[in-house]
DNA sequence: ACCCGTGTTTGACGTGCGTCAACGTAGCCT
DNA sequence: AGGCTACGTTGACGCACGTCAAACACGGGT
């Protein structure tokens, strides 16, 4: 069902491949040199396109690849047998997918876009090959993946013992920095997920995520128009987190 | 603070290093063949044991090593400034701990033992070293890190999507499985965390946690006597998680 | 054998978030 | 421009789980 819109890459787009890719200080080939960085251009032998809405991969796809997002923004779920959806990430530029894949050679969720995105498909049988000729790429993955688990467990901590209010704040400032670190504007963004998504993410239901965010915006915090959202108030959202309550 | 009781290997231990191990196909080595697994003796340099309660490296320790449990067992656990605590984990016999250490060279969670244990301690440059060289380690140890990518997806559907008594039963399951997957009986065992562990885990207070293992008991699911659990009935279990309330 | 500390159970009550429902808003198609 | 559809907001109310408190169970140390 899904379109594998799979493009060969040519002579002029393989310019734009790792060496040439200014992803490049938040991607894998993060640390090595440029010698090396060349050599990686094997890695990419394709380039696939994402409409949104549409998946890159579902639960049970068997798994060949890891995926690099150029452009565009993912979100993974997990889907109980009674269709309880959980979103475990919100990936955006420059960050991974698939990883779950490499475990049982299946993939174990859903990635699907949130608007229209663009991969580089990284085979990889292909990249175990070449993280076994340099040692640089093969730490930069390892470290790829441990940050995934690292950030697991703050979802984990999200999830299992901060309130509401906390966990949208979290939310926000983790988005902020994200962006923040690709360049544009940390307090100034738009979101590519509705309140529904949010709330799954989140572990609340859609109208707590709108009520939280109502909150924020009478507190003077944040302004709120639909998907678009201006931090006024990092320090207080950074406070809330940090002093859950009153106290 | 943390006593470092690492011990330099004997020749007579080495002869229940890797090779001579009997939890090949939980560990590292697994799908390696006998000649590898000779080698890999090379990684495994010292075993540490550590009491009970007693932390194998805490959140800022500087990252060195992985560590393959031997005997006993782990929590992990994330804190927050506040004192917040969040369980991300219980490992037990052959599971693998410290991946979190190789993103920022700097372990981000405690490992605490839960009853007097032993550790392999596996040197992470040695490890990343050999599985340059090794094809088959490269790739369980790529294996083991997803795996633990996989997990964690699967406790966020379980903090964010299912109510107390869910979460009580796939803990439960969960463990089944484990003690089963290692020769043990798994219907019935012996809990190595408190209930607070357990709710701090489950994200739920320990009262949620005593009640929730009342009503299993009331309705012939389970035997519990304090830390000893029988499960009687594990189709119902299973059932309790697929059709959550009344539906 | 006793005490003491830690962990567990159970009850009564409170509350944060979920549920249900109505209405508002924005983008897209004709 | 109008109407459809998907998404977002807000209010009223209910409930699952948290909070607080008291009593009980167990194991380790003297």
């Amino acid at each position: 069902m899904q379109m594998k819109a799979t493009v060969p890459i040519t002579t002029a787009q393989l310019r734009s491949a790792c060496s040439q890719c200014n992803l490049l200080e938040l991607c894998l080939p993060f640390g090595m040199d440029e010698q090396e960085i060349q050599r990686l251009d094997e890695l990419v032998g394709t380039r696939r396109k994402v409409k949104r809405q549409q998946p890159l991969y579902r639960a049970g796809d068997p798994f060949e690849a890891i995926y690099a997002i150029r452009v565009g923004w993912f979100k993974t779920d997990v889907v109980l047998e009674d269709g309880r959806e959980q979103v475990t990430g919100f990936q955006m530029t420059g960050e991974m997918l698939g990883l779950d894949g490499i475990s049982t050679e299946t993939h174990s969720c859903n990635a699907i876009a949130l608007e229209d995105s663009e991969v580089c498909v990284i085979s990889y049988s292909r990249l175990e090959e070449l993280s076994r000729e340099f040692e640089g790429l093969q730490h930069q993955f390892h470290k790829v993946m441990s940050r995934e688990i690292v950030r697991d467990h703050g979802v984990m901590m999200l999830l299992g013992s901060m309130r509401a209010e906390e966990r949208l704040a979290a939310f926000l400032l983790n988005l902020s920095q994200r962006f923040t670190a690709r360049g544009f504007s940390g307090v100034d963004f738009h979101l590519r997920m509705t309140r529904d998504e949010i709330g799954s993410y989140l572990g609340l239901k859609l109208e707590t995520v709108s009520r939280a965010f109502s909150r924020f915006q009478e507190e003077g915090m944040v302004e709120v128009q639909q998907k678009h959202v201006r931090l006024v108030d990092l320090p207080q959202l950074r406070k809330l987190i940090q002093h859950p309550v009153g106290r």
